[in-house]
DNA sequence: CGTTCCGGCTAACGAGTGTTAGCCGGACGG
DNA sequence: CCGTCCGGCTAACACTCGTTAGCCGGAACG
């Protein structure tokens, strides 16, 4: 049914808003966050209807103040953009970084980096979006910087694609493909997915972790007889 | 090296505009096939820079007129729009449609959609892009015609999925999430994909159509034997 | 040779939008 | 009780762009 468009429903958050959370939040929303509000805000129009569609006003209605008013907490429609697609893939770095440190044999590591690969993608599919539809949006000076983290991000799956075919764990053509087509797949989830089904990120994510091992033909658990068909 | 970002060199052409060839073309242009010239203009541009930061100024430029002169060819930016998307989806069914009617069993039929799936992505890499990135930029009598195109044509991919399934030629959890991630996979090398290089696209395509066989659990060219790895 | 019309061009309109300027009420510290 | 400053608001500026209006040269055709 979700039919791959742009992401329609949800809530997700930045990053950088998530951290600080405090514990008041109904009685009149205290002065602080409020940064943190709009930048959810902004995520989740960016995400729907795209960077250019969104207009400040339209942030501001989501908060419940006029468009002008945002720039007393914000400095421009520009930041916003480049703090949340800074935001998104340093978080995405940090994670793959944590699964790669974790250690285990080769294709065990690539099962995890595969798994928070896809299960970020669903979790925050907002954030995860717009950082994979927007890169072209960004100005110049951030646009090379982010564009330098998705290339450590995906060069990561590369090597250890090569790692694995070297070893003979792994029989594919070409490692190149292979990373490409395992990471496209995990983009695309940001796409479809829909946090109100009965599907848990993490279920996706171990589905998704198989697709990608039996992608690479190393279908069962046991390493043990390689004999690449 | 290409990273996933938007399209960024070579030449395609819109299908209405490809239909039409002549001969003459260094002369002049004679007058004919402005049109064609025009869309294939906005293509571009749509493709590497986005429909709502492309200007019509832009595509004059293209072409060598002026912005407003293009209104004595095309009626609007919105239509070339509407062209360029329906043209994509209508080819892509065609093509899949003759990929079903060739018959075969299940494991062809799927073979044979992928690999179509992902030479349209590698071949037409523009109007693919344009196809999946562009939807929410259609005003609405069109966005529900080529919705309505995309969910006919991946639910291809998932009927054939659930057939094979059934018939345990394959064997996957979700019939869904599998046929999402082919689907994914593919539409991603319209992003990365680099006419220029020495990959082919049937090549590329060879190789996509076995990873999909190899996710579904059907690895080996015999369906006589499941065991996997 | 005259007319018609195709296909350029410039000027201009009108709507939309990011951002700045400047005002003002009210909470809070002294 | 007074001043300060935070955080709203409206008005307005400065563009940018899609699109329309109207002009005009020149090719084609009778």
């Amino acid at each position: 049914m979700p039919t791959r468009e742009r992401p329609s429903g949800g809530r997700t958050h930045v990053p950088s808003a998530a951290a600080r959370r405090d514990g008041s939040d109904a009685p009149g929303e205290r002065a602080a966050d409020r940064h943190g509000a709009i930048l959810d805000a902004a995520l989740e129009l960016f995400a729907t209807i795209g960077y250019r569609a969104t207009t400040m006003a339209q942030i501001g209605d989501r908060i419940g103040i006029r468009g002008p008013s945002l720039y007393k907490h914000v400095h421009s429609k520009q930041e916003m953009l480049v703090e949340i697609m800074a935001g998104m893939m340093e978080e995405l770095l940090r994670r793959q970084r944590a699964a790669l440190d974790a250690g285990g044999d080769v294709r065990e590591r690539l099962e995890r980096i595969t798994a928070v690969h896809v299960q970020y993608h669903a979790e925050h599919r907002y954030e995860a979006f717009v950082g994979h539809h927007e890169i072209d949006n960004l100005e110049e000076p951030e646009r090379s910087r982010i564009l330098d983290l998705r290339r450590e991000y995906e060069s990561r799956f590369r090597e250890l694609v090569q790692e694995g075919r070297e070893l003979e764990v792994f029989g594919t053509s070409s490692d190149r493909w292979a990373s490409y087509a395992i990471l496209d797949m995990g983009i695309g989830v940001s796409a479809w997915y829909n946090p109100g089904g009965s599907v848990a990120p993490d279920e996706l994510a171990a589905t998704y972790a198989e697709f990608a091992v039996r992608m690479l033909g190393a279908g069962e658990p046991t390493a043990t007889g390689p004999r690449g068909a």
